[in-house]
DNA sequence: CGGGTTGTGGTCATACTGTTCACGGCCAAC
DNA sequence: GTTGGCCGTGAACAGTATGACCACAACCCG
């Protein structure tokens, strides 16, 4: 029961030596936590929890798993671990933005999933969240579903990434949904406008930010008359 | 996409016939269910989880998993599934009330936590917030961060243990049952506050929890100058 | 080839809402 | 009777979509 007030062990697994000592940096300001090794690569990996799993070394309590890795996709690192009977709770810590990538990451127990690049607050939201989930799992009994409820509800999100200022979670969300509608094709302003029934300039203000950030991408439309108009198209999460 | 709408087929892995029935009536009665079969024991299940791997059946798409079959526990059975690369999604359906169970199944990717016994209401809140899940996850592509904490959050209980500070039980039953009032349509803040005879902070301040806990969901009102008004609307129990 | 036409890109002030904060009334405990 | 905490309130502050307005760039016609 002291291991509530013990420090969380977390193995990094990272292949880009810069960005593994930046968590590591990011992990020794988060109360609580404390590195305990970094892995480049899938095999440095495993060789680490065997180790550990008999025994030969301090346990580990968390791995924070980048999910491409120069010897193993995430995913197949992850299957082996349970498959060696390895049962370490996993934060996937990756720039893939799959759908498929974050179900399958589900299936096997990944507990929270973090998209690079973040910031220290999003950082921390999560180890936080998972801290408290420790510590409600790692207190005793489980006498009813309430009680399994609040396990679960701990691993539960809650810190919605900052967005800039002038922005809203729910228009920008209403945005994504009428381009991913949209698909293949291109929508203008005026058309994303009309078809969520909201004015023109909002419309252009979430489209341009959604460029910027590399979500979406313009170009423009000839043929009419009048200014050309600028048309825009959800990017391709990067194969 | 079509996926989205097709029913959602479950294996049920329940040693007791009368139980493992049991499930499946319920099961019927959730919308966008259907039983995909009944395995008695750990080998049953396992030879016909082998046989959908390998295309020789129609796939399943949830597991739900009761922990004490004669022959294997069901964290014996769920972790020879993912080191076969069966990654399909389960729920557990037990009796077990051992912190630690709970904890390993998490990890091996357990997306539900379901404790016998258990009434229909519970039953489907489990698979209803599977559905939600599914179709977040199923939707396509994964934007951002908010996307993929959103589809987390989908599978995460909203435990109401406690009323939070600065709450009191009698405002928040008027605002429920002007919201029940309400039904149909969608209410602000201010008309809420209004119909209730509370002030506008107030009423906000509820309709928010009520959100957070997820009886009730926010959109947003467009149209007229200035910010955005939100509108709330009182969430289906699971119909 | 150049000016007129047309329709959108971009900016600004405005209006209305969400959010925060300190105050004060009400109730319970001592 | 006094004290302390709880919780709703009003007002001030911040946020965010809108409509109006001007600038711009391609088509079109003389």
């Amino acid at each position: 029961m002291s291991q509530r007030f013990d420090p969380i062990r977390v193995l990094i697994i990272e292949d880009d030596p810069i960005t593994a000592e930046a968590h590591a940096a990011y992990l020794q300001r988060v109360p609580g936590y404390v590195s305990a090794g970094i892995a480049h690569t899938g095999q440095d990996a495993i060789r680490i929890l065997r180790n550990v799993h008999q025994g030969a070394a301090p346990a580990i309590d968390l791995i924070l798993l980048d999910m491409n890795l120069p010897d193993a996709t995430g995913i197949e690192l992850c299957r082996a671990m349970r498959a060696a009977g390895i049962d370490t709770d996993v934060i996937a810590v990756t720039a893939v933005r799959d759908a498929a990538v974050v179900r399958t990451a589900v299936a096997l127990g990944i507990v929270q999933y973090l998209i690079k690049p973040f910031g220290f607050s999003a950082f921390a939201a999560k180890l936080t969240a998972f801290r408290e989930y420790r510590a409600l799992v790692g207190s005793g009994a489980v006498t009813d579903q309430r009680a399994v409820d609040a396990t679960f509800a701990a691993l539960r999100p809650t810190a919605i990434s900052d967005l800039p200022k002038g922005m809203n979670a729910d228009t920008l969300d209403l945005v994504l949904v009428a381009l991913r509608r949209a698909q293949p094709r291109a929508v203008s302003a005026v058309e994303l406008a009309a078809d969520v029934d909201i004015a023109r300039v909002t419309a252009r203000r979430y489209l341009e930010f959604l460029v910027q950030t590399s979500l979406a991408e313009r170009s423009s439309r000839y043929g009419t008359p009048g200014r050309p108009e600028s048309e825009y198209r959800l990017r391709e999460p990067a194969a």
